[in-house]
DNA sequence: TTGTAAGCGTTATCAC
DNA sequence: GTGATAACGCTTACAA
């Protein structure tokens, strides 16, 4: 192992002095930066970021903590993250909670211990515990996609109701008479802002809120399977439905085809979130698209704007969802 | 900041004892213990991994450097290294190269210099360079997916000429006359392999290979749409197409689909690896799936083996691929 | 401008 | 079994 002294005395200066060309803050003599600068490739010499970092007392990673990598809509997030963390010099480190409490509370233990720069996270649960512990750490936290109640971080999210609004009422102003919902667990921010953004919609056409035609799920495509067959099988099932997140959405669909339901003339279909290749798949997905990339990368502009300034008041960013009308939600006239 | 000098101070025992009890190697008298973690509660001690990893000089850092998140395929992979990953005590970083040697140089040169535990790789290029480095160093590698050559390192791979083969063995027996290939970059040993796989297919039917049949292309959707573009701009374009990987897939049958070309009456398809809900997608696609998440679970263990036992000898696993046979490549009698 | 030296917070090697 | 103490490799006052 190589290290700053070997480099200095082989250039025959003082391991400040190398420190001082590596980091290049101060002014340093062109003659010993030049022997520092050819001591540094002859031994191949790597400076330790771990010492680095204890000296600093800071280091180069983010953790960025999400539910779930194999679902596209945190994937592009991350995407985002990551394109902006490279480009400002830091590594993303990744976290998948499953929305599981507990694997949530392992990974903020792990960023703590690690004293890991700043966290980007996707809250799992509504206790604002974990995000406490960092912030009385002092490590930056970035709420992203869904809000934490009664804490004041930078947060960046969609307009859930309004993008829920507009897929329901597109779906009653076509026609549809017994608009159904599928929406995520309780306990996360985006299930229930985009139920109210339902619920509303309903409500301004003055059209009853029906608690049997509401389904609580996981957000996974199992969930809205099992919700849609759920719904099916009422004495009064829906002629539509809105489900509350991409895989759900798949979900249902599968589950009205292998019933042998049409999608759009016998059922309409609004998911929220885009699916990749949403051209491919018949009859294609009327969605309410997230701009999911711009998500990850405003979070992580956002995180490392915090670093530089740390006194700054925390801000929420709402990104706006637009509706994509396809073919799931149009019956023929 | 608490540290190990606090809790000892509180608990009247010295930091060492502190530091024995915590990672509870040597034995420590029951009341030394007990005092010592009413101590780390009391002060909510954390252990600053930082300066742990710079005294043992090793991290439990893993650097898992793939070409893209956005593509399902290394999604799954991904999550497959991360769930063993931390069951095994390590964090995953996540490494985009998009292909880009640069890239990966860049994410090679900071694994490097944070002196990560090991790195599970699926190199961009041709060229053993940036592997070397990390060899060298003493960091352990694993090849995942794609193939490095003249390097001795735990790899673990899929059988891709096989899978080729079948692939494009089922179009031309199907009755397909005129098959293509859209590979990947000239530079990937999949590109390669599944390239190879399709000539021998025709070969052994005793079709020639023609290679005004065969393009090069970058993995990518967009890719995968202008090569079937310019294959279809033959003189005598193909009546079928073995696409080498998910996303390029997408992209060719997109490109048909724009063209007004029925699949599979008119074009039969088949790609190598699967695409999520791929039920969904009108008409289904004939795939040749690939264990994507054991991909990545097994290059986990075999790093998390080499972790512990350095001195074995590194180990090839290949994982079998499957022919699942759906619409895309089944003309009606 | 350059060098000396004191840490950063652990763990591990010694004595006891 | 326990406690001093010396590293781990770097950065940064401070002094020269």
């Amino acid at each position: 192992m190589v290290t700053i002294y070997d480099v200095a005395q082989r250039a025959a200066v003082s391991p400040a002095t190398v420190s001082r060309v590596l980091n290049g803050r101060s002014s340093v003599d062109p003659d010993l930066v030049a022997r520092v600068r050819q001591a540094v490739d002859e031994l191949d010499y790597r400076p330790n970021a771990v010492a680095r970092n204890l000296r600093r007392s800071r280091t180069t990673l983010w953790a960025v903590v999400i539910s779930d990598v194999g679902n596209p809509f945190f994937t592009s997030l991350v995407r985002g993250v990551e394109d902006v963390a490279q480009r400002a010099g830091y590594s993303v480190v990744l976290c998948n909670t499953d929305e599981d409490p507990a694997k949530e509370a392992r990974y903020v233990t792990a960023a703590l211990a690690d004293r890991m720069a700043g966290v980007i996270i996707s809250v799992a649960g509504r206790s604002t515990a974990q995000v406490s512990r960092l912030l009385s750490a002092g490590v930056p936290v970035v709420a992203i996609d869904r809000e934490i109640a009664g804490v004041q971080v930078d947060t960046v999210l969609v307009d859930n109701a309004h993008g829920a609004e507009l897929a329901t009422g597109h779906l009653l102003d076509g026609g549809y008479q017994r608009v159904a919902c599928i929406t995520g667990p309780r306990r996360v921010s985006t299930a229930v802002q985009r139920l109210r953004g339902y619920q509303k919609a309903l409500r301004s056409r003055g059209v009853p809120v029906r608690e049997h035609l509401v389904r609580y799920s996981d957000f996974r495509e199992e969930g809205g399977y099992a919700a849609m067959a759920s719904l099916l099988d009422e004495a009064d099932p829906p002629d539509a439905v809105f489900a509350a997140n991409n895989l759900m959405t798949v979900g249902a669909v599968e589950c009205l085809t292998n019933r042998g339901i049409a999608v759009p003339t016998q059922a309409g279909v609004v998911g929220f979130d885009d699916i990749p290749w949403a051209d491919l798949v018949r009859p294609s997905l009327t969605t309410v698209a997230q701009p999911t990339y711009e998500l990850g990368r405003t979070a992580a502009v956002l995180l490392a704007e915090r670093l530089t300034e740390p006194g700054r008041a925390p801000s929420t960013v709402t990104l706006h969802t637009q509706l994509k009308v396809r073919e799931s939600s149009t019956r023929g006239a």
